[in-house]
DNA sequence: GCAAAAGTGTTTTCATTACACCCATGT
DNA sequence: ACATGGGTGTAATGAAAACACTTTTGC
């Protein structure tokens, strides 16, 4: 590290900051949706972007992506997790802006959408409709979804976009919506059930014009348990 | 994004920068290697320390990472991948700088190490004598390898570690360096050479006491054809 | 001829895949 | 009674793991 003092000192070198953007992934109605902003001032005025914002000198980058999520959702304790920094020397027009993407898994219905002072509107939108954003949030969420596609194999985080209780067609439909591909029904529960992260609730679906469901949660004790022992989830 | 133009006009508000530090690994030996520097200035002179810098305004960060990795060793085209941003408001004590890590593998062999302007020494330090480094630097290395060890398992980087012309046993030995665990040696051999990337070379190893190995050179042009029709590497 | 690493196949075990019918409920 | 999704088992296939001896070279 080359780090100098003087660096600090210049006004003009250093015509540049740092920001926090956050891909929010929510599952609705077997999609897979993105809370995004339409941005208010410019750049970028009317379009459509990635909640995010500068970081401020005294805060972590992480406190930073924690503050963006709960000034828009009022949800506290979200599964987030920092992906990747992107820093094209020209991806702000106004300056030397990097940003530090992330993304969080939420559950869309305990979310009370609050009124944001960057934004006009602020709304769920299927990921699959979504092509043009301001700045490179495009590719941002290219990115992300990658590698929510890759975590989602490797670790029990998809519970994490559902309620509390949920049935396991549920989770296979999640399943498939963000791997994008059909998985056979019986197998699915075979290989969900055999790692025994789930449990019981006891409980019964309602009001639903067919045999109700069993619902089921996840039992994070169980896996960390099991994860002490060497276990690896793997779907 | 809630930027606005006011943000850069303010002197304290914005003493901050970002750096990039490189976690550069080799191999040799049958031991992992990481290149590292003492600094020479403070702050924590006298420490070893990751290879980095403070990126330039008008420098993309991949940029910035191949830069300090080039002026280092001299060498060019070298795999270099993006981990992790560390951003702890009090990881640098002379102000707020956060850092882009990135990890590249480099065969060790070709590398003439270059006297570096901010270290007094640079020398390749065995992974596992490395205890306290400057900085988060020991943290970053962490979380470096963990990164390097997933990307090994699913992609066919471990060749970028190795010369030109390689024996199978080396690339056995340097799996087992990285993940930390012995492989059974017809298994690691079928596996390898079933998944068609490798391309013997018709050379023998010289001057060896013993029955002396093929050489292989791994064949980028059919891995990425196969890549093309959906083939997966996996070790 | 001895030391040292190279090279080579088969069997067993386990995980993955493919696949079709009956069940419980609401209307 | 019918429409809707819930729930279940078995056989076939393929991948991974376990395992030991012969070969070639330098000294």
């Amino acid at each position: 590290m080359a780090f100098q003092d003087e660096l600090f000192k210049s006004d003009d070198t250093y015509k540049s900051a740092f920001s926090v953007d956050n891909v929010i992934f929510g599952f609705d109605n077997d999609n897979l949706k993105l809370l995004l902003i339409k941005r208010k001032s410019d750049p970028f005025r009317g379009n459509w972007a990635l909640p995010g914002d500068i970081v401020s000198p005294s805060e972590d980058l992480d406190q930073a992506a924690i503050r963006v999520l709960e000034q828009l959702t009022g949800v506290k304790n979200v599964f987030l997790e920092q992906v990747h920094t992107f820093g094209k020397v020209d991806r702000h027009p106004r300056g030397r802006v990097i940003t530090i993407a992330y993304y969080s898994l939420i559950n869309i219905k305990q979310v009370n959408i609050v009124a944001d002072s960057f934004a006009d509107k602020v709304a769920w939108k299927e990921l699959r409709s979504i092509d043009k954003l301001a700045f490179d949030h495009f590719q941002i969420i290219q990115t992300c979804l990658k590698r929510l596609r890759r975590d989602l194999k490797f670790g029990p985080i998809g519970f994490e976009l559902l309620p509390e209780k949920f049935t396991l067609t549920e989770l296979q439909r999640l399943y498939e919506a963000v791997l994008e591909k059909e998985l056979d029904k019986r197998n699915f529960r075979k290989k969900i059930l055999s790692m025994n992260v789930l449990k019981s609730c006891h409980e019964l679906q309602k009001g639903v014009a067919h045999r109700p469901a069993k619902l089921y949660s996840f039992d994070a004790q169980r896996y960390e348990e099991a994860k002490e022992e060497g276990y690896i989830f793997e779907l």
